[in-house]
DNA sequence: TGAGTCATTGAGAAAAATTATCATAAAGGC
DNA sequence: GCCTTTATGATAATTTTTCTCAATGACTCA
């Protein structure tokens, strides 16, 4: 799993983005390509004004980058973060269930995938009477390249 | 703990907020206390847009409703959590180490207090090299009005 | 493979959200 | 109650996001 991180994601199949896309009845243009191999080479995530910059490049217009985001992210390929200042950042990952660990310093991010937190979540249910249906984790810090806090 | 979300934080005592804006060099005005009231009084928490119609009744201008919000946010008397939507939604809460129980129906928002991730934390940081310095969580679900998910 | 259909795109406008500017108002110290 | 200094409101400016629609191009079916 620790080199899982630095083969970034554009292993993934342009077929497998296909039949994604497919599924909701969508059509695979280059733009959303193009768009997907710009996620999947970053690893702290962009924000959408920022992709939107990178890729007047390959003339690809902002409402067209907008839309594109939107569909990754229904269909899992994108993931929402927090930046360190708290701004919405978009990032590719492996669909299913995983979490974030994110560097304050650089914003490079390392998937999470062992997190087990149903018997807190039971507990929470128990306690409060909601239902509870998931959990949005991220974990900051900083990341070995950036070494510990300053001071 | 049921009954503690219901008496809000409007029994924050106001002079608990001067002593908190003084620490920072700030003065209390009575734009931060309108302020502050607003948010202290919802359950569900509001986005910057929402507050500044809601402030209008008040005479408040944006630009006050935009740096009192992020004053209180520095203070901690504020927190960001996800909206349903996504959405940046500010909510009051005490301050200190808390998480959220954020209901996908209706918005309501529940303090969610005994948190401990530090196992997690510590198996993380072997396992990555990262310095992890803290977490965000939040949980989701149906609170007890809304009942569970239909269908 | 080639034509037709229909989703997708880009340009631009429009709307919404956020930030900056500056003269005026008022909080807190004396 | 004055005085200093911060905070405010109005406005403008900037940035972000959404919308519209003619033109393009992906995919289907023959």
């Amino acid at each position: 799993m620790t080199q899982d991180d630095d083969k970034r994601l554009n292993d993934l199949r342009v077929d497998d983005l296909r039949r994604a896309f497919r599924r909701l009845g969508l059509r695979l243009t280059s733009q959303r390509v193009t768009v997907w191999r710009l996620f999947s080479d970053s690893t702290t995530g962009l924000t959408l004004p920022e992709a939107c910059r990178a890729l007047q490049e390959y003339a690809i217009g902002q409402a067209t980058v907008y839309r594109v985001v939107n569909s990754l992210c229904e269909l899992g390929f994108l993931l929402n973060i927090h930046g360190t200042n708290g701004e919405h950042r978009y990032l590719a990952g492996h669909p299913g269930h995983v979490h974030h660990l994110i560097c304050r310093s650089c914003g490079h991010v390392r998937e999470v995938t062992d997190c087990d937190l149903s018997t807190l979540e039971k507990l929470l249910a128990a306690q409060t009477g909601f239902a509870v249906e998931g959990h949005y984790l991220e974990f900051y810090g900083r990341c070995p390249r950036c070494g510990p806090s300053p001071g």
